[in-house]
RNA sequence: CGGGGCGUGGCGCAGCCUGGUAGCGCGCCUGCUUUGGGAGCAGGAGGCCGUGGGUUCGAAUCCCACCGCCCCGACCA
């Protein structure tokens, strides 16, 4: 490719609207441009990079032994009730009426068409195991699009979803696709972590979540460094805090007024007490029924631990308005003392000497009371979201939480789907037995976005040399006709036929103007071609990851650039190989 | 959906408070000079001032409504 011909429009300065680093880089190195909230086109360079995930992607899911397909966008609204799902994920599905009056929606994912394809073709036993995927435009009406490409309204999903007679089969298949992702994000050479994750209203019951930590990124993940163990902080489990040791004697607990001060914030700051030393009472309905969580005031509730805590399918908030007459108590005021229903006490509360919680009563908190003096604690369970300093599940020591950005999603999703939709087959004796399915996503976009993340300094992007739009930039320090020239031109063409992706900057514009765009663009391997250079026999060559330039004779040129080329591959090879053999000494996950 | 901010050539901004010929830098076009880290000089093109309504002799500027974009929160298979 010249440079000339290309449509590359970088931009010196930042853009007002881009905060994140992939969002500013992206628009500089004119990979991106906006079209509307959550809509961005990918220009020609930034459609490379996106390609060249996909490609990645695509290898490695038919090496793992998946078959691609590619469904629908477009999908009857019925087959999102057939699911249960239509409610469920509300206002998030993209809707649509079509002429005829028909009722579509653009799929934010695929469990139902593909389910739907299943049922039809697979009908035994011999058929199993099969993990059917797809590289396509998915649609969500997010809310809130936000950080450029990192969240947007349409992105691209390669999703695979696999269909097993039993759950061994299953735990083969997942392994297989946990393995292929492995693989992929090593071939990215991007730097993440896996972590136990929730699996949220998809259902099942295991899940992971591959993360590339960086501030930009949405979730939090909870990690122990001693012993390793990392979670999503919305699944991470908190450890055992040492219990609070009470003194023999503590004095009755006192009611105080504390008129319309309804909040923990509000409360304490009226009390002049501290957070940490307050509890609130959440109340919730558990399957339609009133319950409550006691937790530390400080302390985030966590929804899928309080649903799993009483054994309910489904746990919401209670309204405000039901919970009077419920409980027997004011909303502001609740507290756990003679509560009218079950209740489940967060770990942390045994660990505190006394606490203040609601008095029950309008305008009235209680001080100074004794966890399991004056209230019955029966039932203790995990139902909060772990923080940093808590203790790790597994050894005790205290967790970290940062920031990280979700890639790559896989969990087991077992029976939700085929129950629903009636995606049974028959075994080896005769029997209907529903399809055991799993899924598996990875936001293709979200991957440039990462490499971008973890890959950048105070010039640009450094992209790993799998993702970069061109792995080698070449540039003449003269464009006019002459030895200059020529030599950049059989050099880019010598790489290129090479099998290497090269783009030659034939723009006549200074050396600074074209390294600082080479630079921002971040392309691997930098080769300058100059007439100072030439008559001495020399060309430079320079890695964006390096910091100095090395030089090699013209003579040999080509060869000493596919040599450098050659290392670079071999390394990242290793360095993939070398992540695999420690992930097979690991064990399974 | 709640809170905050912003809409003025392709990009970054000033002008608005106090109404009266729309301005600067970057980029773009032409020419000359320059050529190893975003060159210099000269000339030039390009703007329904987000949209609609109102006030006024007169609105980028004041008022009302709407639309759009960004950030925080809620939400996020």
């Amino acid at each position: 490719m010249r440079w000339s011909s290309a449509l590359i429009p970088t931009l010196k300065e930042t853009p007002a609207d881009a905060v994140a680093p992939s969002h500013v880089l992206l628009l500089r190195a004119g990979m991106i441009h906006q079209l509307g909230a959550g809509a961005y086109t990918y220009l020609p360079l930034g459609l490379r990079v996106l390609k060249k995930a996909e490609a990645i992607i695509r290898q490695e899911m038919d090496a793992a032994g998946a078959l691609e397909l590619l469904m629908p966008a477009l999908q009857p609204i019925e087959l999102w009730r057939e699911s249960g799902r239509f409610e469920t994920f509300g206002d998030l599905l993209m809707k649509l009426r079509i002429s005829g009056g028909h009722h579509m929606a653009l799929g934010p994912t695929h469990e139902e068409v593909v389910t739907d394809v299943v049922r039809d073709l697979v009908n035994s036993y011999k058929q199993l195991p099969i993990t059917l995927y797809q590289i396509q435009t998915k649609f969500r009406d997010e809310p809130r699009p936000r950080f450029g490409i990192l969240r947007t309204r349409e992105f691209l999903m390669k999703d695979a979803y696999s269909f097993d007679a039993d759950v061994d089969q299953l735990g083969a298949s997942y392994d297989a696709m946990y393995e292929a992702y492995h693989r992929i994000f090593d071939r990215c050479g991007l730097p993440y972590v896996v972590v136990e994750a929730e699996s949220g209203p998809i259902g099942g019951d295991a899940s992971h979540e591959f993360m590339v930590p960086c501030d930009t990124g949405e979730d939090r993940v909870a990690r122990c460094d001693s012993c390793g163990y990392a979670a999503n902080q919305e699944k991470a489990e908190v450890g055992d805090a040492p219990a609070a040791a009470r003194a023999a004697e503590l004095p009755p607990y006192k009611a105080e007024r504390t008129p319309g001060q309804k909040t923990i914030k509000d409360v304490c700051a009226f009390l002049k007490v501290d957070e940490k030393t307050s509890g609130k009472l959440m109340v919730y309905l558990a399957d339609g029924k009133h319950v409550a969580a006691l937790l530390r005031g400080d302390h985030e509730a966590n929804e899928a631990k309080i649903r799993r805590a009483f054994g309910a399918e489904v746990l919401a908030p209670a309204d405000p308005d039901s919970i009077p007459k419920a409980t027997g108590a004011p909303v502001g005021f609740l507290g756990p003392i003679d509560i009218k229903i079950p209740m489940i006490v967060d770990k942390a509360v045994l660990a505190m000497e006394t606490i203040v919680v609601g008095g029950n009563e309008v305008d009235v908190h209680l001080t100074g009371v004794v966890p399991g003096r004056d209230f019955k604690i029966d039932r203790v369970a995990d139902l909060r979201n772990a923080d940093a300093g808590d203790p790790c599940p597994r050894c005790g020591q205290a967790m970290e939480i940062k920031a990280g950005l979700e890639i790559g999603h896989v969990f087991k999703l077992g029976t939700k789907y085929s129950k629903a939709m009636g995606a049974t087959f028959l075994d080896d004796k005769g029997v209907e037995i529903p399809l055991i399915m799993g899924c598996y996503g990875i936001g293709v976009n979200r991957i440039v976005a990462a490499a971008v993340e973890a890959g950048h300094d105070e010039n640009g992007i450094v992209w790993p040399l799998n993702l970069a739009p061109y792995q080698v930039v070449v540039i003449p320090l003269t464009v006019k006709p002459g030895p200059v020239m020529e030599t950049a031109e059989g050099l880019a063409d010598r790489l290129r036929e090479a099998g290497h992706d090269v783009i030659l900057d034939d723009r006549d514009q200074r050396p600074g103007f074209k390294f600082k765009d080479a630079d921002l663009i971040g392309f691997p391997l930098r080769i300058v071609v100059g007439e100072r250079g030439l008559k001495e026999g020399k060309i430079e060559l320079k890695w964006r990851s390096e910091s100095e330039p090395k030089t090699v004779s013209t003579a040999t040129g080509v060869e000493a650039v596919l040599a450098e080329l050659r290392t670079a591959e071999r390394k990242l090879r290793e360095a993939c190989q070398a992540n695999r053999a420690r992930r097979e000494a690991a064990g399974k996950p």
